[in-house]
DNA sequence: GTTTTGACTTGGACCTCCTAGT
DNA sequence: ACTAGGAGGTCCAAGTCAAAAC
């Protein structure tokens, strides 16, 4: 259209580029929406920046701007104390004053907000729900962002490796590959299990070897010793720890300073913000489960691989590594992508995207949702469907029927083709094996109908379940079970244990056969059908248990998280329970048992001072001395934290507060283990009213306990952020007087904001779809 | 028809910062 | 006021699905 054409394609871009540091440009948008965008600028009543996000010209320029438009200006000296004054006032405010600023949030006074939120406050007075589409086929029609941010160059530290004993000297390319090794953690999940570190290793190394050249000393695995650079990234760790207030906010300043910089998109006349501007470091692979190609080095990606789209009236953004530039320039509205480059390992494509909370994302979320809504009103049909074709003669048909069954009611995945020589081994529906399936795994014979199912889904997550075909979980309210069962007997007969259970099937064919009974229906369609029914249903439910209205906002959330867990365990939500979590679930079974054990040593004490014998009675030992010596080793290692300048001196002043962290627990554990106790001999009134606050005490952490073990294989996050339709959630935080933000993060609000004007009667169903 | 590519959603691990509990 | 633990955010791998290429 205006001024920069297509014809830019073969132009080199790094010499074209218009403006230099800031997404948007004025000049190349028509004096109206010019006007318009100054007086959003000044929305932001703003300080410092040159970088943001949004065409601020320098402050010279802002104020003949702001001038132009009648606005008064600040002098410089009050812009720059605002901020510190805002600050302050936060860390003043007590919790209660937070906690409404934080419910109230978009109460909060402009003038003491930062930047960021600002700019999000500005942001959001633009609700796409409300806006018109762009046209037919297109994502937008304007697009303008600062393109991706590509990370520093590698800086030498110049530790060397050894090699047979030998330390080695390294070029900057082959010492930061060498890096990459030594930065992974020896017990991690790659090198630390023995399945994964053999193929982790081999892969390294190759390309390692590659980096280093044929003629390179390094030729055996075994003799290198990347230990000296590992013992230097765990000091740089401890350096890290130390730093003070001032260098964190150093540090997260510049981090800001680059999110203002390439972390927001001018779309269509409004602000979005991108979701991934930090261009991927290089680094070793780290493929998950048994990938056959972890370990294998990640490549620096360079701009001159990294194609931009963009409108074609944008200006194009200057690339922030120097003396290099975009390799292409695209103009394609019918794509959400901002930027794509190839990665090497896979040589698949990646994305820069707008961020989750994005108009983009926010549409196709609530397309996602209302088709699976619309499915509701289907699901009587399909069923019926799939349970005439369970029975078919037609090989095909069954075994779509059967799979559809198994997605419907299993809420598996769709399970695509993959190639193990380039891919971990992982399955889905379609490419189930005869070998992941175990008919009577319990040898009861006879009429036995279990099939236990074990393989691998996505993320290499165990799935690992036995289903009792014949069980009234099946069978009753045309379950199909026993059918669906001969089924898959029929479908294993004469194969081998690699083959394929459903041989005649692919994603291609069952996605085109749903597409057939429903318009946009796919299989993972089913996934989000399932999750946001069950939370609703399960929602429901405890909403009309006994009592219900009188429980607190807590305790129904409670109820609510119960709800979000039956989700999670239908879509096999997983997550592996760290090693730290495990001891700490120890530990809580350690002070279980001590409590238990010093409810006992109250009871005999009880006992005997009734008896009339207050003799031999424990007392409680000193404990002041190791507290006070814990709390004197935290001061004087906080003391070497502040001073602390040299690197040797930062590690030290690390050690020192790890240490001091060490005894202070001893202290509290010497404190937990005779709190059961008195200095004096107690009377027998005390005692009997401590033995009452011990069952408690054991009680609530019996409760504690067994919530987290509940939880800790559960991960709960994903359906909530990719499952359950927000509307559910949103309807009944109003129905049951549930303020949304113990429901939803700020994130996840952020995310869901096309969702919040749901009546409290909203239901999940059919007519939504009608809705639009 | 089959395979590959492209574009987007879904996923758990890890890290960081905030808040509840003391 | 302080800190442990957890919530939430970041990162990027790994899926799904439609369309293009063969």
């Amino acid at each position: 259209m205006a001024d920069s054409s297509s014809e830019d394609d073969n132009v080199p871009l790094g010499q074209i580029t218009k403006r230099p540091d800031s997404v948007v440009s004025s000049s190349s948008l028509p004096n109206k929406e010019k006007r318009r965008k100054i007086v959003n600028y000044n929305q932001f009543d703003d300080d410092d920046d040159d970088s943001a996000p949004i065409a601020r010209p320098k402050k010279k320029k802002i104020k003949t701007e702001k001038k132009s438009n009648g606005s008064s200006s600040k002098t410089p000296d009050k812009v720059v104390s605002k901020p510190i004054k805002k600050e302050n006032g936060i860390k003043k405010s007590s919790h209660k004053a937070a906690a409404v600023t934080k419910t109230e949030g978009a109460k909060k006074p402009l003038k003491e907000m930062d930047k960021a939120e600002r700019i999000a406050h500005a942001m959001q007075a633009y609700l796409w729900w409300n806006a018109s589409d762009p046209p037919k086929g297109c994502q937008w029609v304007k697009m303008e962002h600062a393109g991706v941010s590509f990370p520093e160059p590698y800086t030498p530290h110049g530790i060397k490796m050894r090699y047979d004993g030998v330390e080695v000297d390294l070029s900057p390319l082959e010492e930061e590959a060498a890096t990459f090794f030594a930065a992974m953690d020896p017990e991690g999940m790659h090198l630390g299990n023995p399945k994964t570190a053999p193929i982790f290793i081999k892969n390294f190394f190759a390309d390692f070897r590659a980096v280093l050249g044929k003629n390179h000393v390094i030729k055996d695995f075994k003799k290198c010793d990347f230990e000296p650079i590992r013992e230097y990234l765990n000091q740089q760790k401890l350096i890290k720890k130390a730093i003070t207030d001032e260098e964190r906010k150093q540090n997260k300043d510049s981090r800001n300073e680059i999110m203002f910089k390439f972390g927001y998109s001018l779309v269509d006349d409004h602000l979005e913000k991108v979701g991934n501007y930090n261009m991927e470091p290089p680094g070793a692979f780290r493929g998950r489960g048994e990938h056959p190609k972890m370990g294998k080095l990640k490549q620096r990606v360079e701009p001159e691989q990294v194609m931009i789209n963009l409108s074609e009236c944008a200006p194009v953004p200057k690339c922030n590594v120097p003396g290099h530039a975009w390799g292409d320039l695209r103009h394609d509205p019918t794509v959400q992508w901002l930027c794509q480059w190839k990665e090497n390992i896979n040589n698949q494509v990646k994305y820069m995207q707008l961020a989750a909370q994005s108009s983009f994302k926010g549409k196709s979320d609530r397309s996602k949702y209302n088709k699976a809504a619309k499915l509701c009103g289907n699901i009587d049909k399909i069923r019926a469907n799939y349970k005439k074709n369970l029975k078919s003669k037609s090989l095909e048909t069954r075994q779509i029927a059967t799979a559809m069954w198994v997605i419907d009611r299993l809420a598996l995945r769709v399970g695509g083709e993959k190639d193990t020589d380039e891919e971990a081994d992982t399955v889905g529906c379609c490419s189930l094996r005869v070998e992941h399936l175990k008919f009577d795994p319990n040898n009861e014979g006879s009429d036995n109908k279990e099939i236990e199912l074990e393989f691998l889904g996505k993320d290499s997550m165990l799935f690992k379940q036995t289903i009792d075909f014949g069980s009234a979980l099946y069978t009753e309210n045309n379950g199909m079970g026993e059918q669906v069962y001969e089924n898959f007997k029929l479908f294993c007969k004469k194969k081998k244990k690699g083959d394929d259970v459903f041989s005649d099937l692919t994603p291609t064919i069952l996605n085109a056969h749903l597409k057939g009974i429903m318009e946009g229906l796919t299989a993972k369609v089913f996934r989000t059908y399932n999750a946001s029914k069950t939370l609703q249903e399960e929602l429901l439910k405890t909403e009309k248990s006994a009592g219900w209205s009188r429980l607190t906002a807590a305790e129904k959330v409670v109820e609510y998280n119960n709800a979000n867990r039956e989700v999670a365990i239908l879509c096999n939500h997983q997550r592996s329970v760290s090693k730290a979590q495990e001891t700490q679930l120890e530990n809580l079974g350690g002070k279980l048992q001590t409590l238990i054990d010093q409810k006992k040593v109250l009871k005999k004490i009880l006992k005997r001072l009734t008896e009339g014998n207050d003799k031999n009675i424990p007392t409680k030992k000193d404990e002041a001395k190791a507290i006070e010596k814990a709390t004197k080793a935290l001061e004087k290692a906080k003391k070497m934290k502040e001073t602390a300048k040299t690197p040797e001196e930062k590690i030290a002043a690390t050690e020192a507060d790890e240490k001091a962290k060490i005894l202070k627990k001893e202290a509290a554990e010497l404190k937990f283990n005779q709190a059961h106790l008195w200095d004096k001999t107690p009377t027998s009134e005390q005692v009997m009213k401590r033995i009452t606050a011990w069952s408690e005490k054991i009680s609530k952490m019996e409760m504690n306990i067994k919530h987290k073990d509940d939880n800790k294989e559960v991960s709960l996050g994903t359906s909530k952020l990719n499952y359950m339709d927000p509307r559910i959630s949103v309807a009944w935080c109003k129905r049951n007087e549930v303020p949304i933000e113990k429901i939803f993060s700020k994130t996840m609000r952020d995310k869901f904001n096309w969702s919040m004007a749901v009546p409290p009667d909203w239901q999940f169903n059919e007519e939504i779809s009608k809705q639009g």
